[in-house]
RNA sequence: GGUGCGGUAGUUCAGCUUGGUUAGAAUGCCGGCCUGUCACGCCGGAGGUCGCGAGUUCGAGUCUCGUCCGCACCGCCA
């Protein structure tokens, strides 16, 4: 038996007994002939103490260890003479008879501590060291508690998790899809799923009426902090739903993480808001609530002035800044070149001061008067000591970027706490996206989500203004401006299937090629059904209050989708390539 | 494809604005001392292709151009 403890789990009651642990030297402090050794595994740490007077051979063997040595100790549990109030074993410490070097180490590139002295870069190319750190335990150990969270709680409701294949068929819409040569199928190739969203919908032709899988996708895309190539979702379907029992079924699921794994109460219901609202009030369909500074339409009041700027424009939007009233005019010209930078794109910024003594001084006073500009500033609700800021040009563009600088402001501002948690449903999403550049209408969720039946007339209409009006019983769950999950009631009727595609311009032989295994299944008794997925790697992130997936994925991707650890992806040699029949077009 | 920031000792960084002696600090590492430390302390030591290449210059870590790498963001992500 290499232990009979972990090495965070003796306390002050265990004084007296023998025991044997195993672990790392995370440091050993040798004083003279004293030695001792901080021994580390997932679960603590605990103090080894060798003394002078020990064994010579033991004392020899206690100031040999470099940290990181694999070691095991037998000793019996002591009371220390000096605590340690800031460790969970701090009251006692080990005093071994023996000690047996399981493994050496070279040492470390950095420290293998709470808080590590190395970089980003490093720490990724030595992953397996980085991993024995606490937080990367406790982000891995936060993953696990929700994954058992999410499979409880469905479990619950009679969900059915059954896995889908990894190797499917490209459908180049939307991301770009990770290939895989078929060496059986000469010239032919796999496609790893962007979600397995297909295949869900065929288990529910199947009748497996409530599925979940919590599943790889895959996506050949640049990365973000909060994007990996391969990522996890929670992916969910079920029959006989309407909108309502799919987002009461999650919002259950949600409430239930939230409660088990953080001890967080979330306001029930989560609040609703339409897409059109989302886009109004925040320029964002994924609105950070956690504090107001809502945009506000000014262009009725701001137009007819003699400001040439605001009168060309389609719209003028506003938002008021808390405070931000005190703010030299240093500090909004800086405001200002922030707003210009490509990132945001807005050609300017125009600025109204409510100050705390109740006069006003705007950036465009030269237009107007004062009551003009106290009509704008009660019109975005800002009150004395808050700094207006407005923005024009094209309506949503603009709205955007306003919704841009409302999410800095609020950063600045301290109203974006981590702990703080607001989750929201957006729903009502437009069902089609009209693309300027290719001249056709894209799926703004994706090709099976259906028209919302009220809109049905529109959908058949061939009129560009009335498809671009057709709503979908589509949703999105967000939390704290982070998209986290999103879903669809879904198309269930082969015929309506085929007017999307026929919406979409893809024709009926290239929708027979892409999708006519689900538009055969669909003739055969397709049930009502709906379902969503969530986000996992960043529901785990958000959760543990990071903004980056990266530390709650045991080996992730760097920005280039590298694996800088195993170095991956490489070359494959000539008979490999030769074997899968496909050859590099890459100049050496 | 683009923008910004960064790359100097094992590690984290300073030095670059204004080119000029032997490129510094902390930490880690090695050696010595130390019997209650827990970021132990004290003394000593080793450790550098200044990412790479070219250019300007009498002289480049420092200036210029190119290039590679890392991070964040834009585009992209149905």
């Amino acid at each position: 038996m290499y232990r009979t403890h972990t090495c965070g789990e003796l306390r002050i009651v265990n004084a007296g007994q023998t025991v044997t642990l195993a672990g790392w030297v995370q440091r050993a402090r040798k004083l003279g002939g004293m030695t001792f050794i901080d021994l580390r595994d997932r679960y603590g740490i605990t103090q080894i103490v060798v003394e002078a007077d020990a064994d010579p051979a033991l004392v020899e063997t206690a100031s040999s260890l470099g940290r990181e040595f694999v070691i095991q100790v037998t000793g019996t549990v002591v009371e220390r003479e000096s605590k340690n109030a800031k460790m969970p074993t701090g009251e006692i410490e080990i005093r071994i008879s023996s000690i047996n070097i399981l493994n050496k180490s070279v040492t470390p590139p950095f420290t293998i501590e709470e808080n590590s002295d190395g970089g980003e870069d490093i720490r990724a190319k030595y992953r397996y060291l980085d991993l024995r750190r606490p937080p990367l335990q406790r982000a891995l150990a936060l993953r696990h508690r929700l994954a058992q969270e999410v499979r409880n709680y469905l479990d619950s409701k009679g969900f059915l998790e059954i896995e889908t294949p990894y190797l499917i068929k490209s459908t180049p819409e939307g991301a770009r899809d990770f290939v895989v040569p078929s060496r059986m199928n000469p010239g032919e190739f796999y496609a790893l799923p962007q979600s397995p969203q297909t295949f869900k919908q065929l288990l529910m032709v199947a009748g497996y009426d409530r599925y979940v899988q919590i599943v790889r996708c895959f996506r050949d895309e640049d990365l973000r902090a909060d994007r990996q190539p391969e990522f996890t979702q929670i992916d969910c379907e079920m029959s006989f739903v309407e909108q309502e029992d799919v987002l009461e079924m999650f919002e259950g699921m949600m409430r239930s993480m939230f409660k088990n794994a953080l001890g967080v109460d979330i306001p029930n219901p989560i609040p609703r808001m339409s897409w059109y609202d989302a886009m109004d009030k925040y320029g964002s369909d994924k609105p950070d609530i956690r504090f107001g500074m809502e945009i506000h339409e000014v262009t009725s009041l701001v137009k007819g002035h003699g400001f040439g700027v605001f009168d060309a424009e389609e719209y003028v939007g506003a938002i008021s800044a808390p405070g931000l009233a005190a703010y030299t005019r240093k500090q909004v010209d800086e405001l200002t070149e922030w707003v210009k930078r490509p990132q945001v794109g807005a050609k300017g910024l125009v600025y109204i001061r409510v100050n705390e003594d109740g006069s006003i001084k705007s950036s465009v006073d030269k237009f107007y008067s004062r009551e003009d500009l106290e009509a704008i500033a009660s019109a975005v609700e800002a009150k004395k000591g808050d700094l207006v800021l407005l923005m024009c040009g094209p309506k949503r563009k603009t709205q955007t970027r306003l919704g841009v600088l409302r999410i800095e402001l609020g950063g600045r501002l301290g109203f974006r706490d981590p702990k703080v948690f607001a989750p929201l449903w957006v729903v009502d999403f437009p069902l089609l996206e009209w693309s300027e550049e290719d001249g056709r209408f894209y799926a703004m969720h994706h090709p099976f989500t259906a028209p919302k039946p009220e809109h049905l007339d529109w959908f058949m209409s061939n009129a560009k203004e009335d498809l671009e009006r057709v709503c979908a019983n589509a949703y999105d769950f967000v939390l704290n401006g982070t998209e986290l999950g999103g879903g669809s009631i879904r198309i269930h009727n082969a015929d309506m299937q085929k007017r999307m595609f026929e919406v979409l311009g893809i024709g009926p032989e290239e929708a027979d090629y892409k999708f006519g295994f689900i538009i055969n299944a669909f003739q055969y008794g397709a049930p009502p059904h709906g379902g969503l997925a969530f986000g996992f790697d960043r529901i785990c992130a958000l959760f543990g209050g990071q903004e980056t997936i990266r530390d709650y994925i045991a080996f992730p991707k760097n920005n280039q989708g590298r694996d800088v650890m195993i170095d991956s992806p490489s070359k494959i040699d000539a008979v490999q390539m030769e074997e899968l029949c496909i050859a590099s077009t890459v100049k050496e």
